[in-house]
DNA sequence: ATCGACGTTGTTTCC
DNA sequence: GGGAAACAACGTCGA
């Protein structure tokens, strides 16, 4: 029988449950090194979009991630450097015979991963990767739409239905899995393989938000369990249904845990499944099951389309002559745009880490075609540092689609940033809350405090204008101007359509379009900068 | 081929 | 207060 000497790598999937790469690293092995690769030299670098908020739950989750290691006996190496440079070194030094990972579909990743693997590969050394932190391989999904990823969430649908039922996970290791398995560590473990501090990495941790939501597996499976019992709320749920600015958020918060894999969207699909069995339900979209289905349905076309995180080269993406406007884009990033429910949004944001799905239509549709007219990017860029669930292909899927960009293409349906929250919050508590400095106004003037007589504003202790900013645009004016844009933008598209076609004078019309979309992966050097493993 | 129904989650006005 | 229609009108899909 073989004894392996192997190395688990792990970059998301930072959990124990439903990992079978890891299991198969601890399979006829007598020696296992579990690392995780991080070049602190990003982190002080600001080249990689990653705020405090998200780096704490990071080093918590690697944290949790070695306690549940040691009661295997077993321990995390947090390696600092570059992956393919560091996995080079330590193969060598711990003359290591297998390696295995998790397959990871963003496209940077994907080419990490290749160059990893035919180097390993070529000194003999085994290579496994296992799909697990999908529902399904996001490839067999695009193979059973015919070669090209579906591209509504209907088509995506019918497509996964084809696929059958979700894998089930697999267990987590236990002792006798791991028995005969150790790793070997050195006296200087802490100090060469430990989870770095926040000074390591050149951050503040004092600068950090309230601690909401804690990285790690532990809290991650706790908080599942917590919401599996609430069984009527489970089979009820329905998306649209919940409140964008609860006070107590109102949806599950599950999201940073499976974008970092703490938690398995299989093992969550499963939980789901048992917890209806035989009771009435909600169904996708809005159900629960349909969320993890819009996770797997923006995995997909990410998974192939290339430029998918930009507007130009990006065939799915409308092209629509967005403006730059430096001091719109600072002030929305900054909750200073003058509208309480757009600032309470983005300073909560900004301090935790996470906002409900629907302040983020608020947010996005504001930042975009609804008001102030500046380009996805730069909002999705926003997001990316701030949230603690930023996944690449949710986080750039969701911008195309509030924009109007992709996906979704109603753009005349425009959220108000003063009447979408009242729906909700009529008192404005959570305006209140995350913007003290209107929190005096009486809530008829909440949502628009500029309207609010002056000798009202003085009551309230704040001047529009002087304490607090006058609103940036008159939504009721550049709303409607924008939806003209986005009329001439669609215009043009089809216009260019077109033309290309009579100029050929011939009917390619259906083909042309489907050359232009051809799918293979265009890599840009960039992604790497950004996109720094995690 | 054309047309109508539909699309996770709009707003305002009117009764 | 709640529900329905008007607002202006997109792309996709299937009959």
């Amino acid at each position: 029988m073989t004894q392996h000497r192997s190395i688990h790598w792990f970059r998301k999937g930072l959990r124990l449950h439903d990992n079978p790469a890891f299991l198969k690293a601890c399979e006829q092995a007598s020696e296992i090194y579990p690392i995780f690769i991080l070049d602190p030299w990003f982190a002080k670098s600001g080249n990689c979009r990653v705020g405090v908020n998200r780096w704490r739950f990071l080093l918590q989750s690697l944290k949790d991630l070695d306690n549940s290691l040691k009661s295997l006996n077993l321990r995390l190496f947090v390696v600092r450097g570059k992956p393919d440079k560091q996995l080079e070194i330590l193969c060598e030094k711990w003359k290591i015979s297998r390696v295995t990972f998790e397959v990871d579909t963003e496209p940077y990743a994907v080419k990490r991963d290749k160059d990893v693997e035919s180097k390993l590969t070529e000194r003999g050394i085994e290579v496994i990767k296992c799909v697990s932190h999908t529902l399904f391989d996001t490839g067999s999904v695009v193979k059973a739409n015919g070669g090209s990823p579906p591209l509504t969430y209907q088509r995506f649908q019918t497509v996964a239905s084809k696929l059958g039922s979700p894998a089930k996970p697999v267990n987590a290791p236990t002792l006798n899995d791991v028995k005969g398995c150790k790793t070997p560590i050195l006296a200087a473990h802490e100090e060469e393989f430990g989870v770095p501090t926040f000074a390591e990495l050149g951050r503040d941790e004092g600068s950090c938000g309230p601690l909401l939501y804690p990285g790690g597996e532990t809290e991650a499976l706790e908080r599942m369990e917590r919401h599996m019992k609430k069984i009527n709320w489970v089979c009820s749920f329905e998306k649209p249904q919940t409140s964008p600015n609860a006070l107590n958020s109102s949806t599950t918060v599950l999201s940073p845990y499976l974008k970092f894999g703490c938690l398995s969207s299989r093992l969550f699909y499963h939980k789901l499944v048992e917890v209806y069995n035989g009771k009435k339900h909600s169904q996708p979209p809005v159900s629960l099951h349909g969320q993890l289905l819009w996770r797997e349905f923006f995995y997909t076309v990410g998974s192939v389309t290339p430029n998918f995180d930009r507007m130009e080269g990006n065939p799915v993406c409308r092209q629509i002559p967005w403006s730059s406007n430096p001091e719109y884009l600072e002030k929305w990033s900054n909750g200073q745009t003058g509208f309480p429910f757009i600032d309470a949004i983005m300073r909560q944001l900004r301090q935790e880490g996470w906002i409900h799905h629907l302040a983020r239509h608020a947010v996005a549709c504001f930042l975009t075609r609804g008001d102030l007219w500046v380009s996805w990017e730069e909002g999705m860029k926003v997001f990316e540092e701030l949230l603690l669930d930023a996944d690449w292909s949710l986080n750039a899927g969701n911008w195309m689609w509030l924009s109007a960009s992709a996906f979704f293409h109603q753009y005349f349906r425009v959220y108000s940033p003063i009447a979408f929250g009242k729906k909700t919050d009529p008192n404005g508590d959570f305006i209140r809350k995350y913007v003290p400095e209107v929190k005096k106004f009486p809530a008829k003037f909440i949502y628009e405090p500029w309207t609010a007589p002056l000798t009202m504003q003085q009551t309230a202790g704040c001047i529009i204008g002087k304490d607090y900013p006058r609103a940036i645009v008159d939504h009721s004016i550049v709303s409607k101007a924008n939806i003209s844009k986005m009329a001439a933008a669609y215009n043009a598209a089809k216009k260019d359509n077109s033309n290309s076609n009579s100029d050929n004078g011939k009917k390619v019309e259906k083909s042309k379009k489907r050359t232009s979309r051809t799918w293979h992966l265009k890599l840009k050097g960039c992604m790497e900068t950004i996109y720094i493993y995690i």
